[in-house]
DNA sequence: AAAAATTTTTAGATTTACCTAAAAATAAAT
DNA sequence: ATTTATTTTTAGGTAAATCTAAAAATTTTT
């Protein structure tokens, strides 16, 4: 049985390894808002467990086990995400917090049934994807806002940060998943973006367009 | 807050507040699974948070503090019942222990959207009452089936115990939530009842019988 | 009303997940 | 190649929730 609390530094250590292979002490610690040196207590533990292999001073990677133990967390966080989201009516900048309590229950019939329920959807409210019952899912191949040059266009299919603000602030911009956007001007000044969205011309910032990811139509 | 743990002592007194009005350290011990020297430590905790009143030796009693967050959590349980048993297809005898985790999730919002989205429930899968958002629920006005003479009829509208053996008996023997009933005879051998139920004549232990509630006509 | 049995509490340890402060290792800058 | 800065680990401690063994209070029996 693995605690609350293993279960947390396992999936923070797996979305950490998705940007970098060896994943620091440090960055640990502050993703899940601790000291270093609890960190390496639980990553002692953890590699006991082989569920991390760690090389004293060189950070961890996460074993198989671990991988597949992290996969499952991310499996339940997105279907109750998407659940919350699809029949309790929240907002997809409402259910992160309570997504980060639902995700460590325990029960494996209960997720499978869940899944069933929501009808065995994709991605979640944020556009990422949801591992299925063995932990496969597709790789999204999305880009960065930022990497459109003038005149392409695509989808949004995902966003780089969930932080409430954030969220709450593209639904104000109508910048919604599945929108069709358009680059029109990049300004020179401060590299904020100008995108026509829904028949409107609006101007973002390079740092929130930094965070959107789209999908483009392939004909660019 | 709240701990997990102090959350399933609450719950615990509670319900043996429901048979006796001051709640001994032995009989909490005995359903939380532990030791009553841990009891007692408990108690002295929730004593000091003004969720009991202890006087040593003499056991506890909740306080409008702690009834107040005890029957939270009681409604909490049952209202997740009804979601696995309605929407996920569990049977009444698989949702006890998922219950048990998912009444501890913290959040009000979530737990006043998923009443609505079960169209507010008055009752959980094994007939017991769920307390509104204020606390408030009717008093069930319930008798044991071994209360009731040759001759008296019913409809079973409750359980008294429910551990996966006994529900899965009583699915099997046709006595599910809802069935009209009548006590046809009661063998003076070993008390065990023999009633009609959907056209058949069954036999059930005393002990069975015990176990099932019923709400008369109010014909008898 | 004493003695015996039961229940409850205290005392002292253990485990888990933290912490601070200081030491050790690694990386960056001069 | 040293010195300096940063990162990571160790050492030693704390709080929550548990435990065992023993003492104290209460209840039951004689
Ligand atoms: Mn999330
Ligand atoms: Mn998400
Ligand atoms: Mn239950
Ligand atoms: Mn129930």
């Amino acid at each position: 049985m693995r605690s609350f609390t293993e279960e947390n530094y396992l999936k923070i250590i797996y979305h950490l390894a998705e940007k970098t292979n060896n994943v620091q002490t440090n960055a640990i610690a502050e993703q899940i808002q601790t000291k270093p040196a609890s960190v390496t207590d639980m990553i002692k533990k953890l590699a006991e467990k082989d569920l991390v292999d760690y090389v004293k001073y060189q950070g961890v990677t996460l074993t198989e086990k671990g991988k597949q133990a992290a996969v499952d967390i991310v499996r339940k966080h997105r279907l109750w995400e998407v659940f919350l989201v699809d029949k309790l009516n929240f907002k997809w900048d409402e259910v992160h917090d309570v997504a980060e309590e639902l995700e460590h229950i325990k029960s494996v019939d209960l997720i499978e049934r869940l899944d069933e329920f929501l009808g065995f959807p994709k991605s979640d409210p944020h556009g990422d994807p949801i591992p299925d019952k063995h932990g496969r899912f597709a790789k999204t191949q999305f880009i960065k806002l930022t990497e459109l040059k003038i005149g392409d266009g695509g989808t949004i299919t995902g966003v780089s940060q969930h932080s409430s603000a954030f969220l709450k602030h593209l639904e104000k911009l109508g910048l919604t998943l599945g929108k069709q956007i358009e680059v029109s001007d990049v300004t020179d000044f401060d590299g904020s973006v100008e995108i026509l969205v829904t028949g409107k011309q609006i101007n973002i910032s390079r740092e929130v367009a930094k965070h959107i990811l789209i999908s483009t139509n392939g004909k660019n």
